[in-house]
DNA sequence: GATACTGATATAGGATTCCATATGAAACCC
DNA sequence: GGGTTTCATATGGAATCCTATATCAGTATC
């Protein structure tokens, strides 16, 4: 019953490291190989077949010039838009072209129900 | 040899935790009751002696109305800004006073040297 | 003193991440 | 055809997250 997590990592997360990683021309080898992960893990993290621990997707993401930032709910959208903003400025072709919330499309936005 | 990871979480997001739990009047109990955690692993996260695995993680910081989200390491500085001018408005007493970027105080800045 | 609440720690077991190595498939090149 | 690169998958094992229960110290209240 009890909902245990959500035992995978939002499918906007992965699709960015995915892209992130296209985008600097890095095999998964070759991004394995820089943060001492095998490939095989890289492909279980990025297929969504296995969810890393936090320091683990921290070191991924801050290898892809990226960061894991704690920010208040309600500041969210704000957040989103200061990101998508900075995209379309400077890092026109440097990447993917999404933006989407860590949110919305998990499908489980209260997983556990207990409102 | 390998550097393996941080092996823990960085201070400034272990102490978040820790006051955003206060700050709402929740024990460790109450918390983990929420997202299905004994006391005991609650515990063990808020001292240091475990990480997380990210869904794990992503469970409790939205229990504690936040999340966590991926922002480009040049944006860092700019989301911080705006979560400590949206501590200063809105969240006056509602708080702790931290808005220290993930950044900084965990001591490793760059763990594996490869530069 | 007795009871209750909070937080840290201990042990033991199950589940899963993570490591190391190898293989197969698909897409490229020569 | 042969070779290379990329990615997904398989097996076996080590490390650790996570669960469950119990204990102990500190604080507070009765």
């Amino acid at each position: 019953m009890k909902p245990t997590r959500l035992h995978k990592l939002p499918d906007a997360l992965r699709k960015e490291l995915h892209q992130a990683r296209l985008s600097r021309g890095w095999s998964q080898l070759e991004l394995g190989r820089r943060v001492g992960l095998p490939q095989m893990h890289v492909s279980a993290i990025e297929t969504g077949r296995t969810v890393p621990r936090f320091d683990t997707l921290l070191e991924l993401v801050r290898v892809l010039d990226r960061d894991l930032v704690l920010v208040p709910r309600a500041l969210v959208p704000a957040v989103n838009a200061l990101v998508r903003d900075y995209r379309r400025q400077e890092g026109k072709a440097d990447d993917v072209g999404e933006e989407t919330s860590l949110y919305a499309d998990d499908g489980s936005e209260t997983p556990r129900g207990t409102m």
